[in-house]
RNA sequence: GGAGGGAUGGUAGAGUGGUCAAAUACAUCAGACUGUAAAUCUGACGGCGUAAGCCUACGUAGGUUCAAAUCCUACUCCCUCCA
């Protein structure tokens, strides 16, 4: 029944390094556990986690146990590994709430049903390093660690390469997340660690470590740092993260993030974001041109429909057609365009400029950036181009609904993909 | 603890008394071309205002000056070297 994770993980493009890929495949042949950690610095994830998370999930799926590892102690510390600067050190109170939400999104990822063997857990390190003491954890674990070593580390190298500044605290890191593994192994008898190519440095740690001290042997094995051809790290928009919560990134600009991948990246994303069989994947390769937009949609399907449920996910499809491709709007996609005002007849009659509205819309920043857009001809009502700067949105705009009687509406664009629509109520 | 260097717009980084809403680059946004891609070209790129103009901004707080990102004082933070 176990399909053969370690091959998946080859084919879809998520392996990057692996400790001991024959050891590996052994320990594979079984029903074994893993973790990944994910630090709870902020209250959601963003793109950029969707790869350890899909990669987890693959790994339940082929039979095996997933545990996901919040870092509500390691968050008190901060990881130095990939960053240039010292991160900021959070609340415990402000961990624990993002804790909470983070849950939230590892529920749609992972199956949690403990009438099944290998069910998903997550436990908090906080649990364990809270309750260190100092002494007995130097005399301990930190015995087992090579300053030598550890000054050879790839991210510590770094830091001190560049002379940048790296706490003691930062430098501790790594023992902590060594000792992760250690307990997790004690306690779940998890056998193998997942993590970004950044990770490489402390999954090794934790490797040695688990040796030194069980004698037992455990893998590591991390995924490539997924960067959009243009060099960017993942799920970046100018904006900020693309964040897969709701509240914090609306669903309508995630399916068109996906929507809007290059050319070059389509097929990478679909491997590593979708769960389409490898043996179709394998006929895309054909597409080319204007062809590849089908794979685009695809793939904003069904990322979007994993991050957020079918039904948001299809009307978004629909009505990303509908709008680009016709007058005639569907009545389903003005009811359920989230991005929506109300007017009154009244308050049009009195002049409202249409500069205004881009910006109660969040088409726009400030009147200043609404008035250079539609001197830059970006802003259309329906399908009129608007190219008085100073304009009033006037009561012909508005176009019947095609469902509803008495009730009016219009579409406002900024450039192509952006849009927004005000609805009339009587 | 001592000595020195630094903090400028989303980032990097010029500017060292008025001509500075602040060069330049990158990023971003829009237009053209296209396929909602990439590349390229064009334009925009603090807020308010139809405009003249006004307001806010060069780490924080004061001061000097007709005038301060620029000079002075104190403070905060960062970095380097020495201990």
């Amino acid at each position: 029944m176990l399909k053969d994770f370690y091959d998946t993980v080859e084919e879809r493009g998520f392996l990057h390094q692996a400790t001991d890929s024959i050891g590996i495949r052994k320990l594979l042949s079984k029903t074994t556990s893993g973790y990944i950690g994910f630090d709870c610095t902020s209250d959601s994830l963003h793109v950029g986690s969707l790869l350890p998370l899909m990669l987890l999930r693959l790994f339940q799926k082929c039979g095996h146990k997933p545990i996901i590892l919040v870092g509500g102690g390691t968050t008190l510390i901060g990881d130095p590994s990939g960053k240039d600067e010292t991160r900021k050190i959070l609340k415990k109170s402000d961990i624990d709430s993002n804790k909470k939400k983070l849950k939230n999104i590892f529920k749609k990822f992972l199956s949690f049903d403990e009438s099944k063997e290998n069910c998903a857990v997550v436990v908090d390190n906080y649990e364990w390093l809270s309750k260190l003491n100092l002494i007995s954890f130097l005399r301990d674990i930190g015995s087992k660690f090579s300053i030598n070593k550890m000054l050879s580390l790839e991210s510590i190298k770094q830091r001190l390469g560049r002379e940048q500044h790296l706490s003691f605290l930062e430098f501790n890191y790594s023992l902590f997340q060594a000792y992760d593994f250690l307990i997790l192994n004690q306690k779940y008898n998890c056998k193998i660690q997942f993590g970004g190519s950044d990770q490489w440095g402390n999954i090794v740690s934790g490797i040695d470590l688990v040796k030194k001290e069980k004698n037992s042997q455990v893998y590591g094995l991390t995924a490539p740092l997924v960067t959009t051809s243009s060099g960017k790290k993942m799920g970046k928009t100018a904006e900020g993260a693309v964040w897969i919560d709701e509240s914090k990134f609306s669903v309508t600009n995630f399916w068109q993030y996906w929507r809007n991948t290059s050319d070059e990246d389509v097929i990478k994303f679909l491997k590593l974001f979708t769960e389409i069989e490898m043996s179709e994947i394998k006929k895309f390769k054909q597409f080319t041109g204007s062809e590849l937009n089908k794979l685009k949609v695809l793939l904003a399907n069904e990322v979007t429909t994993l991050c957020h449920g079918l039904e948001k996910s299809k009307r978004i499809e629909m009505e990303s057609n509908n709008i680009r491709k016709s007058d005639q709007i569907d009545s389903e996609v003005i009811n359920k365009c989230e991005n929506k005002i109300l007017l009154k007849s009244e308050k049009i009659k009195k002049g409202l400029t249409i500069k205004q509205v881009l910006v109660d819309l969040k088409l726009s920043q400030s009147n200043g950036e609404s008035k250079r857009l539609i001197q830059q001809g970006a802003v259309k009502i329906n399908q009129t181009t608007i190219d008085n700067k100073d304009a009033l949105l006037h009561e012909e705009y508005l176009i019947k609904h095609p469902a509803k009687k008495e009730c009016y509406y219009l579409i406002i664009f900024v450039g192509k993909k952006k849009y927004g629509v005000i609805e009339l109520i009587p």
